[in-house]
DNA sequence: GTGATTGGGAACTAAAAAGTTCCTAATTCA
DNA sequence: TGAATTAGGAACTTTTTAGTTCCCAATCAC
């Protein structure tokens, strides 16, 4: 998983692969069938741990619901502050050649669904909040747009403007 | 540059691009260094042409600041719905692996700051805007968010809804 | 018209990637 | 303990993709 997030599926090379694997050629295909099935099993496991931490946050009802947005979204600075520029690897995944592939984009877009659930459990959490459907659509399209910019030379202060636009938002 | 555009950099083969231009190899090595160079005139020709025409809608005096964005925002609604499913190529090359390439990434980054400036412009031409480089920042990446999700199988009206939030934010 | 220059293309080579085979060593089970 | 099963790996083959060569025909200069 870790290999595939860094490169992307299609410019991750078996060999690459092999090396984070610590595998040699043979184990890794008996393993498994070929490179793709591996990015399914790696994709799979992303939405299990990523998507489902990003969920939580969204829907713990013991935190107020814009406060769970802020939280997600600070996050996202807090990585890159950190120099964690590996981004997401559903965001990167959603917009490669790979998306398009018959049996990894029925995948990835039910994490993206779930992530666009998570946003609007959140807002129907908060007071005054009057069309959380579209917003949450909103959110979502944010979340993606700055997790591929985590990922350029952007820089971090840039990402950081963009949450705090956000989160001024959220407060009104 | 249409050939890049539907494949990304990565997944485009030359039998791919000998195809979309109608050439054989020979020809094509011979106008043209090898295939990431004739990428970087690709992402020049998108620079100017289709990254220099939403700068443009973002910065036309004859037009007020908001509508302008909204324009623009206009426009991607327009294409999904109408089927183009292609998005942006520098939305999608900026999350791929290519991107962190040295020749590439500086060429990114700079048409994305020209968007940003083109959003940043439309807000100060606009009535009661705060902050406008955050806001702009903000507009940035869900400009990103939205033309990755045009090339998913993500549904037309998901994609419109988000630009109806854009929309209402805008209107306050 | 003839010799030089240029655009195009068929057929090649080179390199890199994915996928396979088969042998060895460890572990399991009777 | 000894046969059977399984994990791991070195060394292959195959496929794909990028890049090159060289020839031909059209155009251009004089």
């Amino acid at each position: 998983m870790a290999v595939f997030w860094e490169h992307g599926y299609d410019a991750t090379t078996t060999d690459q692969l092999l090396e984070g694997m610590k595998l040699t050629r043979g184990s890794l295909y008996k393993a498994f069938d070929d490179k793709k099935a591996l990015f399914l099993r790696a994709l799979d496991l992303y939405d299990a741990q990523e998507v489902g931490k990003a969920v939580e946050i969204l829907s713990d009802p013991s935190v107020e619901g814009r406060e769970r947005i802020r939280s997600l979204f600070r996050s996202i600075t807090d990585a890159v502050d950190s120099g964690n520029r590996m981004g997401c690897l559903l965001c990167s995944t959603l917009s490669g050649a790979a998306a398009q592939e018959a049996d990894i984009s029925p995948r990835t877009l039910a994490s993206a669904e779930k992530l666009h659930i998570g946003f609007e459990t959140a807002l129907c959490d908060s007071d005054g909040v009057e069309f959380p459907t579209e917003y949450a659509r909103l959110l979502m399209a944010q979340y993606v747009g700055l997790r591929v910019l985590s990922r350029t030379g952007i820089s971090s202060g840039a990402i950081r403007e963009s949450v705090d636009a956000v989160n001024a938002l959220l407060h009104r």
